[in-house]
DNA sequence: AACGAGACCTGGCAGC
DNA sequence: TGCTGCCAGGTCTCGT
């Protein structure tokens, strides 16, 4: 769910509340990452959404005069209904619209966040210290090896960074470090230009095969649920323990690494 | 400055 | 059937 491509396609289905003005905000758990405002019902109410952007992974609501950051943590889901429906357990948030639109954020885990950044979100503390996007022509192999320079930590759990580069999840370091034949342990400083290039190269073409992968499943995303997703199939080496290793055969294999589970071939990523 | 561990939560599943 | 322990797509905060 809430991988980089997830929360494209989340904010690609939200567009239909573009130009609807607020009629009603619905808190039934504020108790998420950070506590939902108290006044943001005060805040929102009569105020029109003007836009819906990305950064990283939080969905930003322009709304007249601010916006609001949604973020879906672990597991979260935004679901748009067409009108109101009874809420079940997770269901914490709602923005219902004067259409009759109702914006409902579903997480169990409560990871998940809605804040108020006001006019000037740019300087949100969570916004502020963000890394470019990874798409961003900016985000270059030579920009990434002048950043990891100092950096002895291994290269997987540097890519997660936010700081270096934002929306590398724990699904797509392992994906594109396999395409990039790099092996996830390697100290990030050890790598060459070279390896930088092809590295910023794959998870560029990871992620936006991602992406279309996730546009292609816009409409299970609403639907009912269990949503297994497109792009699965095609992962090489996510998720696959002692599968063989779509490209030399030999089984996947399985290392924590900053408590996260990463997935990688022994034999194609040496280096 | 950078690293690693802990923290925040619930649900699903394997194994006993 | 029920219990226990482990795992899960994120990322901030803190101690070293």
């Amino acid at each position: 769910m809430p991988e980089l491509p997830e929360v494209e396609t989340t904010r690609l289905g939200l567009l239909s509340l573009v130009n609807q003005t607020v009629a009603a905000v619905v808190v039934r758990n504020a108790s998420l990452r950070w506590p939902i405002p108290d006044n943001l019902a005060s805040l929102l109410q009569g105020q029109t959404l003007r836009a819906l952007t990305r950064r990283a992974k939080y969905i930003l609501a322009h709304f007249d005069h601010g916006v609001l950051l949604l973020h879906l943590g672990m597991s979260g889901r935004i679901c748009l209904l067409a009108e109101n429906e009874a809420a079940q357990k997770h269901d914490h948030f709602d923005l219902v619209f004067e259409d009759g639109q109702v914006l409902r954020l579903r997480d169990p885990r409560r990871f998940g966040a809605v804040l108020w950044a006001g006019e000037h979100y740019a300087q949100h503390k969570l916004l502020s210290v963000l890394g470019p996007e990874p798409l961003d022509a900016a985000f270059t192999g030579a920009y990434l090896q002048q950043h990891i320079r100092t950096r002895t930590a291994a290269i997987k759990t540097t890519i997660m960074d936010g700081h270096l580069v934002v929306g590398v999840g724990n699904i797509y370091a392992s994906e594109s470090l396999f395409r990039a034949r790099v092996n996830p342990a390697t100290s990030a400083n050890k790598l060459s230009l070279q390896q930088c290039e092809t590295l910023v190269a794959e998870i560029k073409s990871t992620l936006s095969d991602a992406l279309k992968a996730g546009g292609s499943s816009l409409r299970d995303f609403f639907g009912t649920d269990g949503n297994p997703g497109y792009f699965q199939q095609q992962y090489f080496v996510y998720g696959r323990t002692g599968e063989p290793c779509r490209v030399c055969g030999k089984p996947i294999l399985n290392i924590k690494q900053g408590q996260r589970s990463t997935f990688y071939c022994g034999v194609c990523q040496k280096a």
